[in-house]
RNA sequence: UCCCCGAUAGCUCAAUUGGUAGAGCGAGCGGCUGUUAACCGCUAGGUUGUAGGUUCGAGCCCUACUCGGGGAGCCA
């Protein structure tokens, strides 16, 4: 059996015999017709069967077919206005593949909470069908980018030795007996690859364990982070808005009719394009404090303050040069200003917060030593990474974009859980 | 870890001042040949999160706990 006939193809078969497979997405009746909305993860299409089309037995069944019902069923695809998509299917054939339980995910309203036990059943809805096409052309556009500038892709490891940073907690496992911990960043590892192969990038699950409790965080996302040789924070900025305008004009382009069901105004994606406003972090202080906003000088931004900047701005903003106390060791201070760090994050509009972080690395070896010192962190676990200095250091940079959080910001959803099929949060690990 | 909110039928919710726990959807039975979350009639469905307390009487008031949601912090 190889399914070969398609719901979004429907209109090639106009007129024609086909066979769809799919499955039972709501059923209506009236006594001697029977309007059957079949899906087939391509598409919706309405299913006419007349008492007079089918056997006796057939129809008898399509009374009493509950919600998901598996079937292939065969007839002639009718232009129609009243059906919704403009054709429907009037049916001279069904076989049925299985008859379903009592669907838990009824047509009316339920629950987030309900819907997430039920996650591996909701993925079948067409919200979440639009959300999951989203993510999966972000995706595609993120490594389209870096594939086609000379990107290499080179992947970290998921199972790290050490905390990458020191300061988020870590999921820490058993490894032969020893302790491994869960990548929060593949980063470091990308350093290297940057020295092997110029530009590099990977692109992978990422895990932190704090106890965060909102609708911007995941225990486990995807991240996308990009690492280049031979680039200062300038470069790293702009290769950071070229990428980020070419993701979100991809979307925009590729997946109108999924952004028209999330009701999606794009008006304000439209405005994705270059350049991005650029201001520093005194500036943003500034900006907070003209505000009227309660801000210690000194301090990194909390979600409140993010917000506040980022809409002051039509488009994504990158704030950069951040106090180096805020900031993780192997940033690379400002030589203006050693106070400041070469770093940027950017902040995505309608306060959907940092979408991007990065900057430019610490390359001398001896300042680097001193950085792991005063973070208190193990220097034996960054052997390796040192030998980057010590062997044909270069000024680099890179950073890192959160996939959901992005799908989230395109989408326009007000929670980032829906972003991912599967999420994990500090209170679901199932299903 | 801290702050706020919530938990009633399979699901989404209602229940006046503390006084017999209801509706829609879903399920079951019946009706209808153009339905659009179809509609119409009937039926079943409840230890009101757990434990205790106040009261003649608690879904409602009080205490503790459990679980969940939102936010802070941390971050992408």
């Amino acid at each position: 059996m190889k399914n070969e006939s398609y719901i979004e193809d429907i209109a090639k078969y106009k007129d024609q015999q086909l066979t769809i497979s799919g499955w039972v997405y709501n059923r209506r009746s009236s006594g001697k017709i029977h309007f059957l909305m079949l899906r087939d993860g391509t598409g919706i299409i309405q299913a006419v069967v007349g008492i007079n089309d089918v056997d006796n037995e057939t129809f008898e069944k399509c009374k009493e077919l509950p919600q998901e019902s598996s079937l292939r069923v065969t007839g002639t695809a009718i232009e129609d206005k009243r059906a919704p998509g403009g054709y429907e299917l009037h049916v001279n054939k069904i076989e049925f593949t299985h008859i379903a339980d009592e669907y838990p995910i009824t047509p009316k309203e339920h629950g987030t909470t309900f819907l997430m036990d039920h996650r591996h059943l909701w993925l079948r809805s067409s919200k979440q069908h639009a959300v999951l096409r989203v993510r999966h052309e972000i995706i595609k556009a993120c490594r389209d980018y870096f594939d086609s500038n000379g990107y290499v892709l080179v992947d970290a490891p998921i199972f790290t030795p050490a905390a990458c940073e020191g300061t988020s907690t870590l999921f820490e496992t058993d490894y032969f007996g020893s302790k491994a911990y869960l990548t929060q960043s593949g980063q470091l590892y990308m350093e290297a690859g940057a020295m092997a192969f110029g530009k590099v990038y990977c692109f992978g699950p990422t895990f932190r364990a704090e106890k965060s409790k909102t609708r911007r965080h995941l225990t486990e996302f995807w991240m996308i982070e990009p690492e280049i040789a031979f680039c200062d924070l300038e470069g790293d900025m702009e290769i950071a808005e070229e990428f980020l305008e070419y993701v979100v004009q991809r979307v925009i382009e590729q997946k109108k009719s999924e952004l028209e069901l999330l009701q999606r105004d794009t008006s304000n994606l439209e405005k994705v394009h270059r350049p991005f406003p650029r201001i520093s972090y005194d500036e943003a202080v500034a900006i907070l404090k003209k505000g009227g906003l309660d801000f210690e000088d000194g301090n990194d931004f909390g979600a409140p303050d993010e917000t506040f900047i980022s809409d002051q701005f039509d488009r994504p903003v990158m704030i950069h040069r951040y106090p180096a106390a805020v900031k993780a060791f192997y940033m690379k201070n400002d030589p203006n200003d050693p106070s400041k760090a070469l770093c940027v994050d950017v902040l995505a509009p309608e306060g959907y917060g940092e979408v991007i972080g990065g900057g430019q690395r610490e390359d001398d070896f001896d300042t680097l030593i001193k950085k792991i010192q005063q973070h208190n962190l193990p220097m034996e676990a960054f052997d390796w990474y040192l030998d980057l200095r010590k062997y044909g250091s270069v000024p680099h940079a890179g950073f890192g974009m959160g996939i959901e959080r992005a799908v989230s910001w395109i989408c326009g959803l007000k929670h980032i859980r829906e972003t991912i099929p599967f999420p994990r949060t500090i209170s679901r690990l199932q299903p």
